[in-house]
RNA sequence: GGCUCGUUGGUCAAGAGGUUAAGACGCUGCCCUCUCACGGCAGAAUCAUGGGUUCGAUUCCCGUACGAGCUGCCA
C-alpha cells in the first residue's frame, strides 16, 4: 500500500519549528517509501485566522523543499484541501449526522452559562468535564429546539465503562479508561467542525495511512479511534513526535525569539541548515553523520528511529551547523549571500569579493559579517593597550618605534600585494633581529584598530590599498605619540 | 487534582543484560598560524532515585522523584 501522509496546519501566523519538524517528518516518512505528502489547510477556527498565513505556509514549504504532492493548489482528486471549503460542501455535517444516528454522537444545547457552572478550578487551572446533560433529550425535544433555532453543538458520545486502546508506532499500545474520555465537541455552534473531528474525517477521505503529529495529541487519540470504529473505517498508523523545548525545558515559545522558521531566516540562518538541524531533534540516523541534505534525509529516514523524549532546541549548535553549510558553499554562492551584509558595513570601493572570502570560514550566520569587516570602512576608536601582546612581544612603546621604522619602508613599497608586503615586512624583522610577529602586530592593529581581524596585516593592507594603509599607519603613530 | 507520556554528560544523542557507555555542539589545553577563524590532536563531563528479577543491570519489572502534554465551541 502506498504511504500517504499529510501536513495539516492552521493558518494562524508564522510556522513554529515544532510544526515544521512535524511537516518534515511527515514528508520524509512518505518520500522514504515513495509515497505522497499532502498539504491540508485546517481553517476551522474562524477567530484565530491570520491573513496571509496560508502564504507563509506555502512559502515555508517551498523554501525548505517540502513540496506537497497534493495541496489546495494541486488537486489530487480528494479535494478540496481547505477545510472551510469542505464545510461548505457539507462533508462534516453529513458524517456528524451519521454518528448521531448510530448513537455515537448527540446534539447539545447547553449554553455558555450552564457550561461555566460545570467548570472547577484545580491547581489554578480551569477544568471542565461535560456531564452528558443533553444526551438524555428525547427525539421530540431535540427536533423542537432545532426547529426553534436554538444554538447547538454536536458532541461525541463516549461510554463510561471499559477501556480504549490505540497503537502508536513509537510508543506502542496506550490504554485509557473510557470514563476519561470526555464528550468532545464535533461540530461547533457556528457549524464548523472542531480540529478533532475534521481531522478524522479528512484523513480517512484523503486516504492518509500514517498520521504524523505532535505528542500533544496523544491524549485525544483514543477518542479518534472510537470515531474511526464508529464509522467502520480503518485506523491509520499513528506517529506521535516528541515536543521541542526551549532552553527553559518548556515547550518552545515565542518568547525564545527563535520559535518560528521565519524568525530563524530573519536571523540569518539558511533553510537547509534549519531543516538539517530540526531533523536531528528527535531523530538520529544509523550512522554518525550529521550533515544531511533533504535528499539524503529522504534516503536515510527510518521513522522507527524517532525518539520518544522531548529535545531542547540548542541555538548554539544550530549556529555551528549553519556555519558548516556556509563553509561548504563555493565562493560565488557565498558572495551572493554575503554581499548585502558587507554593504551594510562598507560603502567604500573595496574588493568585496576578496573581503567576503576572508569571512568565509569565520562566520556562522550572515549577520556576523558587518562587525567583522567594519574596520575596512573606518578604523574604530581603540585603546592603545591593544598594542600590548605577549606572544608578539609588543606594547605601545615598542609598537610606536616599529611603526616609525616601517612607515618609510611602506612609503617606498611599490607592490602593495599581500605577498610582497609580507616579504618586505619579513625581511625587515630579520634585519632587526626581531620576531616576525613583533613586526606584524603593530601594523595590523594600526590598520584595523581591532584585536581580532579576519586577515593578517599584509592582506588587510592589500585590500585597503597603499594610500589608505599609509594614512592609517600615520594616524596610529600620532595616536601612540599623543597617548604615551 | 486526574489521565497519559518521558528521564544516558550543560545540550543533541548512539547503545546494549556482561562495552574502556559511541559520535556531535559547547567548554579546556596543545599544535598549525602575520591576530582570529579554519583544520588537527588531547581532555574534563552522563546512565534521576529506591526496590526487585538475575551469576550480573544503566539496559527488564514495580514504586518514588522530577519534567512535559492533555484536561477549550484552539489546534
Amino acid at each position: 500500500m502506498k504511504i500517504r501522509t499529510r501536513y495539516a496546519p492552521s493558518p494562524t501566523g508564522r510556522m513554529h519549528v515544532g510544526n515544521l519538524r512535524t511537516a518534515l517528518y511527515a514528508y520524509l516518512i512518505a518520500k522514504h517509501e515513495g509515497g505522497d505528502f499532502l498539504l491540508r489547510i485546517e481553517d476551522t477556527d474562524q477567530v484565530r485566522q491570520v491573513e496571509g498565513a496560508v502564504d507563509i505556509i506555502n512559502r515555508t514549504l517551498a523554501d525548505t523543499g517540502l513540496i506537497p504532492d497534493e495541496s489546495p493548489d494541486k488537486d489530487g482528486g480528494v479535494g478540496p484541501y481547505v477545510q472551510s471549503e469542505r464545510v461548505k460542501a457539507g462533508i462534516y455535517d453529513r458524517y456528524a449526522k451519521e454518528l448521531i444516528e448510530k448513537g455515537e454522537a448527540y446534539y447539545c444545547f447547553c449554553d455558555a452559562e450552564r457550561l461555566a457552572s460545570l467548570t472547577q478550578v484545580v491547581d489554578g487551572k480551569e477544568i471542565s468535564v461535560y456531564d452528558k446533560h443533553c444526551l438524555h433529550l428525547s427525539k421530540e425535544e431535540v427536533e423542537e429546539k432545532l426547529a426553534a433555532g436554538v444554538p447547538h453543538v454536536i458532541r461525541q458520545n463516549n461510554p463510561q465503562e471499559g477501556t480504549t486502546t490505540f497503537h502508536d508506532e513509537l510508543y506502542g499500545d496506550i490504554e485509557v479508561e473510557n470514563k476519561e474520555l470526555d464528550d468532545m465537541i464535533l461540530i461547533k455552534s457556528d457549524g464548523y467542525p472542531t480540529y478533532n473531528f475534521a481531522n478524522v474525517v479528512d484523513d480517512h477521505l484523503m486516504g492518509i495511512t500514517h498520521v504524523v503529529r505532535g505528542n500533544e495529541y496523544i491524549s485525544s487519540t483514543p477518542k479518534y479511534n472510537r470515531l474511526y470504529e464508529a464509522f467502520g473505517w480503518e485506523v491509520p498508523a499513528y506517529i506521535h513526535c516528541p515536543l521541542i523545548m526551549g532552553e527553559d525545558k518548556k515547550k518552545l515559545s515565542k518568547r525564545s525569539g527563535h520559535s518560528s522558521y521565519e524568525d530563524l531566516i530573519e536571523q540569518g540562518f539558511l533553510p537547509e541548515a534549519v531543516v538539517n538541524f530540526i531533523a536531528l531533534l528527535g531523530w538520529s540516523p544509523d550512522s554518525n553523520e550529521e550533515i544531511f541534505s533533504l535528499e539524503q534525509l529522504v534516503k536515510e529516514f527510518d521513522y522507527k528511529r524517532i525518539g520518544r523524549s522531548p529535545a531542547v532546541f540548542d541555538y548554539t549548535k544550530l549556529r555551528w551547523m549553519n556555519g558548516e553549510y556556509l563553509k561548504a558553499m563555493d565562493a560565488e554562492t557565498f558572495y551572493q549571500g554575503a554581499e548585502k551584509y558587507l554593504k551594510e558595513a562598507i560603502t567604500k570601493d573595496l574588493d568585496l569579493k576578496h573581503i567576503a572570502e576572508l569571512c568565509h570560514t569565520r562566520i556562522e550566520i550572515w549577520p556576523d559579517i558587518p562587525d567583522m569587516v567594519d574596520f575596512f570602512e573606518k578604523v574604530p576608536d581603540y585603546d592603545v593597550s591593544m598594542y600590548t601582546h605577549k606572544k608578539s612581544k609588543t606594547n605601545p612603546e615598542i609598537a610606536l618605534k616599529i611603526l616609525e621604522e616601517e612607515l618609510p619602508l611602506l612609503e617606498a613599497q611599490e607592490d602593495f600585494t599581500n605577498d610582497a608586503l609580507f616579504d618586505m615586512l619579513k625581511s625587515y624583522s630579520a634585519e632587526k633581529g626581531i620576531k616576525i610577529n613583533t613586526a606584524l602586530w603593530p601594523v595590523r592593529t594600526a590598520v584595523s584598530g581591532k584585536a581580532v581581524t579576519p586577515a593578517g596585516a599584509s592582506e588587510i593592507m592589500e585590500i585597503l590599498g597603499k594610500e589608505e594603509s599609509l594614512a592609517r599607519v600615520r594616524a596610529a603613530i600620532e595616536k601612540l605619540k599623543a597617548e604615551s
